[in-house]
DNA sequence: TTATTAAACGAACAGTTGTTTGCTTGAATC
DNA sequence: GATTCAAGCAAACAACTGTTCGTTTAATAA
């Protein structure tokens, strides 16, 4: 692994940690064997280091969408899949998907506008996609901006939770909340 | 407004904005007209500020859990009682609630421990009205904890949202947001 | 009037912050 | 062997941090 990988994975478990501007330079050269000046052979700087984190997640969450746009026709399934891929980033890159979703604020001009642009046209694909899904089963009359916003904050909870975040068994607590979500926004 | 009053409740704006370890004591000296060290005339120091939002937030909720135990006999409305307990905090606390949720972490010692064991107290309580509601609809075979985590979760996108923190009708919110998250923990 | 006192202030404190500088090392390339 | 260059370091930087100190102000109580 790239030094500057494990520079920006340790930059990241401390902001999970303690917050951004909680952690300070010499804690992240610390925790890779550093001296403080020495991480700046690597990275431009702090603001740097969350940039990475946040973009780099971004990234991920505007390929899984293209890809379930790509790979399910049926409404109700691309649903399913959206829930699905936010569940499993939560689990899969918890620490990363924790910076991203608090500690963005952090970022300076003009990342975080571009931040925000990315973000709200993100929100527009699923917007539509839960639109769609309410459609196709006749459930139109729900409110889906209230649904979506909903449904990225009701998996928030998971990296907080030891409890589940080392359960036994992970398949089954996927299926449970994703059963949740989708009956939140189709069931009776 | 006593000055203390006027004092924390500035410092919560702050907090909820940036963050506390990225708010300074000379910000919040500024946000209320006057110089740092005067501050220090009504508050021990920074600590003391997020203390006092975090522990006022958790009566809060303690008196509103009690006031559900105490009024409502029939678990399903028990359990609907504690949804619109949430969802009101949220809207009408919005501030205070965002700290309590992203900023308790900084509380120091020995004032965090006391926290997450007022927190887990709590959980019990909500966790038990939660079982006792799945049991009366026949839908036992849930998980109540990870209805509950999700329940508290999927409300916390609400003080972010522009759009529904300043909605036209704010009673139709409110409806929609409770109707979901019943359907989530005993709907079909 | 005098005494008391809460509330404001400027100035300074010691510690921490992100970043830069100039220097050394050691391995790869010529 | 000489050259290059990425990767490490100590030391220092200016700015900012929370907090304390001694003093002043202004209003109230005696």
């Amino acid at each position: 692994m790239k030094k500057k990988d494990q520079i920006v994975h340790a930059a990241a478990k401390l902001f999970e940690e303690r917050g951004y501007a909680a952690s300070s330079m010499r804690d992240v050269a610390d925790s890779v064997n550093l001296t403080v000046s020495s991480l700046y052979n690597h990275i431009k700087g702090k603001d740097d280091l969350l940039r990475l984190i946040c973009f780099g997640n971004a990234e991920k969450f505007h390929d899984g969408i293209t890809k379930v746009e790509h790979t399910h026709q049926d409404h109700e399934e691309r649903m399913r899949a959206v829930v699905r891929l936010h569940i499993l980033m939560s689990l899969e890159h918890s620490t990363t998907v924790t910076v991203f979703n608090d500690e963005w604020r952090h970022l300076q001009e003009p990342h975080l506008s571009f931040f925000k642009e990315l973000r709200r046209s993100y929100e527009q694909r699923v917007l539509r996609i839960i639109k769609e899904g309410l459609i196709s089963c006749g459930k139109e009359d729900r409110d889906a901006r209230l649904l979506m916003y909903s449904m990225f904050s009701s998996i928030n909870w998971l990296h907080y939770s030891a409890f589940y975040r080392n359960h036994p068994d992970r398949e089954d607590v996927v299926r449970r909340l994703e059963t949740m979500i989708i009956r939140a926004i189709i069931g009776d």
